[in-house]
DNA sequence: GCCAGATTAGCAAACGTTTGCGCCAAGCCG
DNA sequence: CGGCTTGGCGCAAACGTTTGCTAATCTGGC
């Protein structure tokens, strides 16, 4: 691999000279600098990056931890991150921290060792807050997303997931629907807790107390939905279903479509997140969406600009998230 | 941010001694190793790898490049890969080529640039094979994942997508299905072609002549599946569908249920990968699938056993797909 | 009490850049 | 023609590590 003293070799000229004419940083005669160019593409010189980080103690480099890549929550927000990076000659380190408090803290410090210029904070589970705190201990910039960590000073970007799920409870009362269940993500999520009691001031405000047994747990995932759902028909109670994320809801419409309960004839069902799949499926699943990718990107924009100290104030951006009106919706059953 | 000349003065030794107290490559004694770790300990002091990578030249990273991060192939694919990496103290790099030449030739640029000590190949698209050869002429060790490149004198790893649908189709054939469409991906991704290939051999094999129109080409997303079927459905020639990819059969699904047709009933469809979203559409997706999650971890053990030096001749994994046997298959109408 | 060998630890030169400082030649003005 | 500016460039010191060499001290055997 030639390093730039052999470029400065092959082209008679210091490499101090080389350096400026790489980085455009200070004027070269047309001479030198065609000498210099000629050399760098003869022997495929490619300026190291981590001699160049060391010397500026600036990486370029954003670390991002998230709980699984393979949640496609994650994998859209994922993409809109690496876009600005892109865009922005930034490169990102992916790390899974699957909900593991060890496997996180170890991602943590690799990336303090890596000297990332910046973090993203995506990991919705327990450890976060305590993540976030040794982030800030370790003076690194640092974005949590979406999540709400109060006391804490760093930027945070993230969704309004109360206000969501009251849209969606609000979008089925006005149906008429009034037995409306709730599937819920893992307690031990911060997002679980923020829609569960979306669904329930939504009721309390039309004066429907809620049931112990409309509330029922789960994790994220289709199966579960499937489950918790089948439990529920089995009963016959309600006739609307608030699943709190679209996995939970595409699990429910397949548990309703098994049983021959009709969607949404006699029972509607409503999502959250907005994933693609939802259109797909029969009937397409009625949801509250928000645009994941565009929070990716602001989040990597904000960690950027707070880099590169075009930001001072810390900042809260939280975005509203609006009903998809599909077909698993419907006027109440008379 | 302490380095490691803070930390040796702190304790009062010299800084080699505090670089072979935490690299464990020396003896040193008790009570100067006592010290050291004091020190680091109060400082919060964590070696810089950057540094570290500019000596040893070795910078412990990976780059990988896919399409779209956003598919789930190549979440789950991304998933194996930084789980073994994770494993074995490297970190990844993580780049959207996005079919996109230009884009694919500057991430590759960047991972040069920044030293990475191998990249994962996993663009199925055009480019690739010029990518492939960037690398090799700059000495870049490289696996290439899920795709055919023959010439080329670097390790693969990838699944056998013409004997995946092969299989499919032939269980079409045992089911008493002779017309069979085939939905298929883009033309110019590889794995498109091997997978068309597969389903021609296997009606040539039984016998079986399609006809022109049973070969529709879309992108590898649900609402191509979905157009195409309902093209196909007017016509009404077929009884059942090998969708070259699950997203297409999952749209497939849809649009049968939109115009009435009853699968597998009257029409059965089968897809390709193994998605864990084919189990819960109504009905469940037949599909041919294979182990993502362990196909990128294969190829990264197989990368870093490379770079470690511990493997020698270049190396070739095929894994073969088998069929996923649901509910959207049964038996040709009679 | 002395010397050989072992143990412990420091010095300083890399690694490949960026960048402040300063030198030289050429051009300009009076 | 001399002094001053200015354009063009090189020198060398960092940045934070690893590591070969070497020096100092200790231990034990005679």
């Amino acid at each position: 691999m030639s390093t730039i003293k052999h470029v400065a070799a092959l082209a008679g000229v210091s490499f101090t000279t080389v350096s400026h004419v790489v980085n455009r940083t200070r004027p070269v005669s047309d001479n030198a600098r065609l000498r210099v160019e000629r050399a760098i593409a003869e022997l495929g010189y490619f300026p190291s990056a981590v001699a160049r980080a060391l010397k500026t103690r600036q990486t370029r480099i954003l670390g991002v931890i998230v709980p699984n890549i393979t949640n496609p929550f994650f994998s859209e927000l994922m993409r809109g991150i690496e876009d600005v990076c892109e865009r922005s000659h930034y490169s990102v380190f992916l790390c899974n921290g699957d909900d593991d408090r060890a496997r996180q803290g170890r991602s943590l410090e690799t990336l303090l060792e890596r000297r990332v210029d910046g973090v993203l904070l995506a990991t919705p589970t327990g450890p976060a807050a305590a993540l976030a705190q040794r982030l800030h201990g370790a003076h690194m910039k640092t974005v949590v997303v979406d999540r709400h960590l109060p006391g804490l000073d760093a930027d945070q970007v993230r969704i309004d997931h109360q206000a969501g799920a009251r849209l969606a409870v609000e979008h089925l009362l006005a149906l008429g629907h009034r037995r409306i269940a709730c599937l819920a993500g893992p307690a031990h999520f911060a997002v679980s807790g923020a829609r569960v009691s979306g669904w329930r001031k939504a009721l309390a405000r039309a004066g429907v107390k809620p049931a112990d047994d409309w509330l029922l747990e789960g994790d994220f995932r289709a199966a579960a939905g499937h489950e918790l759902t089948r439990r529920l028909l089995d009963k016959g109670e309600v006739t609307a279903i608030f699943a709190s994320n679209d996995l939970l809801g595409i699990g429910a419409l397949r548990a309703a479509a098994e049983q021959g309960v009709s969607v949404p004839r006699s029972l509607s069902i409503i999502g959250f997140d907005g994933i693609e799949m939802g259109a797909f499926t029969y009937p397409a699943l009625t949801t509250v969406g928000y645009p994941i990718r565009a929070i990716g990107e602001t989040a990597a924009t904000v960690l950027i600009d707070r880099i590169a100290g075009r930001r001072t104030e810390t900042c809260e951006v939280v975005v509203a998230p609006e009903i998809i009106l599909r077909e698993s919706t419907a006027k109440v059953p008379p």
